[in-house]
RNA sequence: UGGGGCGUAGCCAAGUGGUAAGGCAACGGGUUUUGAUCCCGUGAUUCGCAGGUUCGAUCCCUGCCGCCCCAGCCA
């Protein structure tokens, strides 16, 4: 059995795919053609993954193809940076359109004849009311609308009036081109929709071609069917055009009948989804662009080192379905930490530093030392690191007077320094204002690798970086970019951003390793969390982002008391 | 008060006439040279509510309640 059929088979996960096994089973279709088709007004985010994933997902699992088709169709709002950052996160995100990328815009002389088409038959007039007396016209969600006084005009008449739109004869919001379908009908998009307007704009792709360009009711459902769509999916709040979708497909020549099927959005936990307010984030300065990595957008997460894979696990975790829903971030945040662990190599990194002495080791002494890069794959080896008689220590690894449970260094403690030896703290030099400035400890060089011979066990082992091996860092840490799980509705949602969502530490260091670790592939500083190189590092400032935390039960013991 | 969609644990989500999968979170416990990982265990007498049909209903019927979307010459 192949595995397209395998999936046909299959009890298969969503709604969705059930329809296309069954569309495949019963033959209505031979070959499943999907579309992921943005407007480039914007970048994407993981709202779209959820449909990229969807759409190409389905098309590999189903031997079938998917295509990425811009939705240019209003050029008011579109740039090419858009279009350039849409196809390289659809890439990036692990898919392939092959040689099947499109534009709208690709149709506007097919769907121009479309539009003279429905004129021709009636089924389309050129109105000339003013946007306000439209609006009026159309009437309520409980009234309906009343005719417009030129929806009677004759098809010589519109065909005519139609043309000199296209000639460029009427400015701006003079004319409208107007399906001719039911002005009380309860769906508001049945009520004589709007299919084509003035707009003398350039256009991205064809420049000054056109003034008129088509709306996106008129042009999605046709470019849909000059693919060869055959299932074309989006989310909910397009169900009420599916009645107009199939009224074109119905009323026009075209060479293929698509069906729209509609699933609901990805909304996440202390975060927005919406182009709308992320370019507010992003124009306001609220952030440091598109793809800051505190930002929800494909190229934020990114650079925030979550991986293409992890991504794609999520939004399959989730599911398809109609019902509203609001995921919460930890579920994104642990499909980050489940892929990184597994592939993530471990190094060692100290973010807040405090010194450490080991008085009974060599003065100018220093030898490396054998750490494993990945307890969970024994084929990513080993790595020598070096130590000496200087150390950093992480600020936090040390307190003065210890609660209990605290497992850490201490007066007179023993701990283990990973892979390394156990020390234990003899003394603490404090500066004048009574802050730790440094530790003095003692080694036992029978410990080295961090066993003891004598079988002796220590409750901690803490992380460390040794003094004049260290390479300095600039590392990132970053926290939910809104306080709340919901950010405030409407224009207000700006309040509720995170006033500590990013905090930079320029004092941090990192092991000799940590300088080839390349962009895109995250590590884990054990004890830390999962840190990948930003793309503002240079050659003599390393950049590091912090990911994600590890799960920190510390930080609960510690909350309790 | 028009049209469309949805309501299964804190969150996501299977199941759609035979007596409530799974994941995340949370909470216990075990292993551990990362307080990580891993492993084990703990949740719905109940599926928005109320009636009805049935031997039996989350699944069928009726009514009600709640939430979301639609009145851009945006998509």
């Amino acid at each position: 059995m192949s595995n397209t059929e395998a999936a046909i088979d299959e009890g298969a996960r969503d709604f969705i795919r059930n329809i296309i096994a069954s569309d495949l089973k019963d033959g209505r279709v031979e070959t499943v053609v999907t579309r992921f088709p943005p407007e480039p007004n914007g970048y994407l985010h993981i709202g779209h993954a959820k449909s990229i994933c969807l759409n190409f997902g389905v098309a590999q699992e189903f031997g079938g193809r998917c295509h990425l088709r811009l939705d240019d169709t209003n050029p008011t709002k579109e740039e090419q940076e858009y279009i350039e950052s849409i196809k390289e996160d659809v890439r990036w995100l692990g898919f392939d359109w092959g040689e099947h990328l499109y534009f709208a815009s690709d149709n506007f002389e097919q769907l121009y004849a479309w539009a003279e088409h429905l004129v021709k038959e009636g089924k389309a007039y050129v109105d000339d009311l003013s946007p306000e007396e439209i609006r009026e016209y159309r009437g309520t969600l409980t009234e309906p609308g009343r005719n417009s006084p030129h929806r009677d005009r004759t098809a010589e008449e519109n065909l005519d009036l139609f043309r000199r739109m296209r000639s460029g004869e009427f400015p701006d919001a003079s004319h409208v081109l107007r399906a001719k379908i039911d002005m009380s009908s309860g769906n508001i998009n049945l009520r004589d929709p709007i299919i084509y307007r003035i707009l003398h704009v350039a256009h991205p792709r064809t420049g000054g071609d056109w003034c008129i360009y088509p709306t996106y009711d008129f042009a999605h459902g046709q470019s849909d069917a000059i693919e060869h769509i055959t299932h074309s999916l989006c989310t909910l709040e397009f169900a009420d055009h599916r009645p107009l979708y199939d009224w074109f497909i119905e009323h026009l020549p075209v060479p293929s009948r698509p069906r729209q099927y509609e699933f609901s959005r990805l909304n996440l936990t202390h975060t927005v989804l919406s182009k709308r307010r992320l370019i507010q984030l992003v124009e306001g300065g609220h952030v440091r662009g598109w793809d800051d990595p505190r930002m929800p957008t494909i190229s934020g997460l990114r650079r925030r080192g979550i991986l293409a894979s992890a991504i794609r696990d999520f939004v399959q975790r989730v599911g398809i379905t109609k019902s509203d829903n609001v995921v919460e971030l930890a579920y994104l945040e642990h499909c980050a930490r489940d892929i990184m662990n597994k592939t993530a190599e471990r190094r060692m990194a100290v973010l807040n530093p405090l010194k450490v002495t080991i008085e009974n080791y060599p003065e100018d002494g220093s030898e490396e030392l054998e750490a494993i890069n990945n307890p969970n794959d024994e084929s990513a080896g080993t790595r020598l690191v070096p130590f000496s008689r200087k150390l950093y220590i992480e600020r936090e690894d040390f307190m003065e007077e210890p609660p209990r449970k605290f497992f850490r260094l201490a007066p007179g403690r023993e701990v283990r320094l990973r892979y390394a030896y156990f020390i234990t703290c003899t003394d603490v030099i404090k500066d004048d204002a009574g802050e730790v400035i440094e530790l003095i400890c003692t080694y036992d060089p029978e410990t080295r690798g961090g066993n003891a011979p004598d079988g002796r066990k220590v409750k901690g082992t803490i992380h460390w970086v040794s003094v004049p091996h260290a390479i300095p860092a600039e590392v990132r840490l970053y926290d939910t970019l809104f306080t709340d799980e919901e950010p405030p509705l409407g224009d207000g949602f700006l309040k509720g951003l995170n006033e500590n969502s990013l905090t930079v530490l320029d004092n941090c260091h990192v092991e000799p390793s940590v300088v080839d670790v390349k962009s895109g592939e995250p590590v884990q500083f054990e004890r830390l969390g999962y840190f990948a190189r930003d793309p503002d590092t240079t050659p003599g400032h390393l950049v590091l982002n912090r990911t994600m935390t590890l799960r920190d039960s510390w930080a609960k013991v510690k909350a309790k008391g």
